[in-house]
DNA sequence: CACATTTGCTCAATCGATGAAGCAAGAATT
DNA sequence: AATTCTTGCTTCATCGATTGAGCAAATGTG
C-alpha cells in the first residue's frame, strides 16, 4: 500500500496506451456515447474493464471545462441547525442526483456578505443553476448570476427577479394564529391578543406571517397589541432577549404566542424555563416550523410544518421546464396536530 | 437586463484584450502573484478595475485543471436531520473557508452504496482531502481515495487505515450510564439494569458505548440484562419497533434507558407517548447526543453532547500538519446538566 | 471488378488558467 | 561606450476530456 509513486491519477491517455487505442476512443466509451461514435462493442468492453482495474476516475475539471453545461447545481442555505433546512438540503441532494446533477451546497450563516461570496464561488465552479434558499438579498444574488448567464431560483424567501418557491406564509400563519387564539379562549374564557416573536421585520415571510397573525386577530375581533409584535431576529438569544425586555416592561404577559421558527422557539422556551414566569401555567404556543421534539414538549404547542417535499418538487419542476418567468409558487404548509 | 448575448462568461482573454495586454499578465494580477511576476502596479490596477467592471469570475475548472492542488476539500456525512451532524457541517465549512479551501459536502443517507458513489464523485472533483463522517465502511472509502493519492480522515466513526477523530464514546457512555443508574436508584431505591437502545451493533461507536454501559453496570453491581441490549439501528422507526417488541415480550419494562442518539430517541419517545406505557411515571433517560428541545422535555433526561468544535479543530489540525499516521484522536464529550 | 457505403477508429483543436522561459528596453556599472 | 542587471512584459506548452473532421479498411452494390 505504500506507493512510492505519488499516485498520479489515471487519465484517459494512460488507459488509451494500455488498451492500444486512442484517448478519444476511451473518452467516448467512458462517457457512454460510444455507439454514436461507432466504437465496437469489443473495444468498449476492453476499455471499460481496464478503467475498472486501474481505478480510473474522470477528471471533472477537465470534463466540465470542455463541456457546454457543467451539470453542477448549487444551493446556498442559511444554517443547518434545524429540521426545515436540514430536510431541504437532503431533498435537494436526492432530487439533484436523480437527475444526474451534482449538488454543491454551502451555508451562509445568515450573513449577507457570505451569501454573495458563496454565490460568487458557485459561479466560479460553473454551476448551471443556483438555488438561493432563505437569502437575505435574493435579488443581489440573482444579479450576480444573471451577469454570468446562470439561472437562479429562490426558495423559502422570494425575490423579485427570479422564480420563487415559498410556503403559503400568510395562510399558514392565519390558521396557526386562529388555533392559538382558540386554545387560549378555551382555557381562559376571554380573548386576548397574542405575542408575535422572532424573524426579521423586513423579510417577506415574516411580513406575511404578521399579516396572517393580524387577520386572524381581526377575524376573532381581538385588537392586535403593537407592543407584542416582536420581530427581533431568528437567533435564540435574540428571542430570549426580547422576552426578557418584554417582561420588564409589562406585568401581565400574553397567554399565547406565535413563535416564528423553531430556532426562535429555542430562545423563548429557554427564557420561559429560566425566568420562572409562566411557572404555574404554560402559555399556548404556535410555532411556524416543525421539530419532532417540540411536538413532544406538551399539548400547549401547535406547529406549522412547511411542505419541503412539495417545495423541492416545485423547484425542480421549474429547473426541468427551463421556465424563467418570475412567478411565486406558494406551497401550503401542513398543520401538525397537537401531541 | 435582457441580454441578447447568451451571457458568455468573461475570461482572462477578454480582459487582456480590453486592457491591451496578455492573458498571462491578467492571470498573474488576478491570482495575486503579480509582484512575483514583475507586473507594474499601474497595469495591475487597471486590470483589477476592469475585472470588477466586467464582473469577471475565475473559471475554477480551468484553474484547478492546471494547478497542482485543487484546494477543494470534501466531506461525506450520513444525514442532516440532527444537531450533531448539522454542527459538524457548519464547523467544517467555516474552518475550511478560513483556510482558503472550498468545502463540498454530500450526504449519503446512511447508505453504503451511496457512500462509495459519493466518494468517487469527490475524487472526480479533485478534492485534495476527504473527511468521511460516520461512514459505514471508512476503510473502503480510504482505499478508493488512496488509489487516487487523496488523503482521508475519519470523523465520528474510526477506520483502520487513516487518522480518525472520534468522541470518547466509552467514557461518555460510562458516565451517562452512571447517571441514569443513579437517577433510577434515587427514585426507586433499588438498582436495576437499564435498556440500551439504538445504533448498529457492528459500528465502533455503538460497541464502545455498550462497553461503557456494561462497565457502569458492573461498577454499580448491577447485572446487565442481555435482552435489554437493543442495537436495532438508528432510525426512529427501528427504535419504535424495538420498543414495541420488547413490551410484547416482557411485562415489567426497565425504569431507565440509554438511548443511542437523538434520532433513536425520537422513536423511543414516540412509542412511550403512543403506547401509554410509562403513563404514570416517565423512565429515566440518558441520550448520547444533544438537542436543545430534548433538554426541555423534562428533568428525567440526561444528555451527552459531543464536542464538535474540538473534534473539527482536531480534524483540521491533522489536515494542516499533513500527518497521515493512523491515530485515533478521542475527544471527550460534554455532560449536559439536566434541565 | 469498380465504385459507394458503412464501420471503426485516429487526429487535432478546444475549453480557460497557469507559469517557465524568453525577450526587449531602460538603468546601472565599469 | 560596452557591459551587465533589472524591469515589465509576452509566448507557448500544459492540465485532461470532448468532439468535429477525416481516413483507412471492410462490406455492400451494380
Amino acid at each position: 500500500m505504500n506507493r512510492t509513486t505519488p499516485a498520479k491519477r489515471t487519465t484517459i491517455y494512460d488507459l488509451a496506451e494500455l488498451a492500444g487505442t486512442s484517448a478519444s476512443a476511451v473518452s467516448a466509451v467512458l462517457n457512454g456515447n460510444w455507439k454514436k461514435r461507432r466504437i465496437s462493442a469489443k473495444l468498449a468492453e476492453k476499455i471499460t474493464k481496464l478503467a475498472e482495474e486501474q481505478g480510473y476516475a474522470l477528471n471533472m475539471q477537465a470534463s466540465v471545462l470542455r463541456r457546454e453545461r457543467s451539470k453542477i447545481i448549487g444551493m446556498i442555505v442559511p444554517k443547518y441547525d434545524n429540521r426545515y433546512f436540514g430536510s431541504i438540503v437532503e431533498q435537494f441532494e436526492a432530487l439533484a442526483r436523480a437527475r444526474g446533477l451534482f449538488p454543491i451546497i454551502t451555508c451562509t450563516m445568515r450573513d449577507p456578505a457570505l451569501e454573495l461570496e458563496a454565490a460568487r464561488a458557485m459561479l466560479s465552479y460553473q454551476v448551471d443553476c443556483l438555488v438561493a434558499t432563505g437569502a437575505t438579498d435574493p435579488d443581489r444574488v440573482m444579479d450576480l448570476c444573471a451577469a454570468a448567464g446562470v439561472r437562479t431560483i429562490n426558495l423559502d424567501l422570494p425575490g423579485s427577479r427570479a422564480p420563487s418557491v415559498i410556503s403559503d406564509n400568510y395562510g399558514g400563519a392565519l390558521e396557526l394564529t386562529r388555533r392559538v387564539l382558540a386554545n387560549c379562549e378555551r382555557e381562559y374564557g376571554a380573548k386576548a391578543p397574542l405575542l408575535f416573536i422572532g424573524g426579521r421585520g423586513t423579510d417577506h415571510n415574516t411580513m406575511e406571517r404578521v399579516r396572517g397573525f393580524r387577520d386572524a386577530h381581526a377575524e376573532a375581533g381581538v385588537p392586535v397589541d403593537e407592543a407584542l409584535v416582536q420581530t427581533c431576529g431568528y437567533a435564540p438569544e435574540k428571542a430570549e432577549n426580547a422576552m426578557r425586555q418584554l417582561a420588564e416592561r409589562t406585568s401581565n404577559l400574553p397567554r399565547g404566542m406565535f413563535v416564528n421558527s423553531t430556532i426562535s422557539l429555542e430562545g423563548v422556551m429557554r427564557w420561559i424555563r429560566r425566568s420562572g414566569h409562566y411557572a404555574e401555567r404554560m402559555p399556548h404556543l404556535g410555532c411556524f416550523d416543525w421539530d419532532p421534539f417540540v411536538a413532544m414538549l406538551g399539548d400547549h404547542i401547535e406547529m406549522v410544518r412547511q411542505d419541503v417535499p412539495k417545495m423541492l418538487e416545485a423547484v425542480f419542476g421549474i429547473i426541468d421546464s427551463g421556465a424563467t418567468d418570475i412567478t411565486v409558487v406558494q406551497v401550503p404548509p401542513i398543520m401538525e396536530k397537537i401531541g
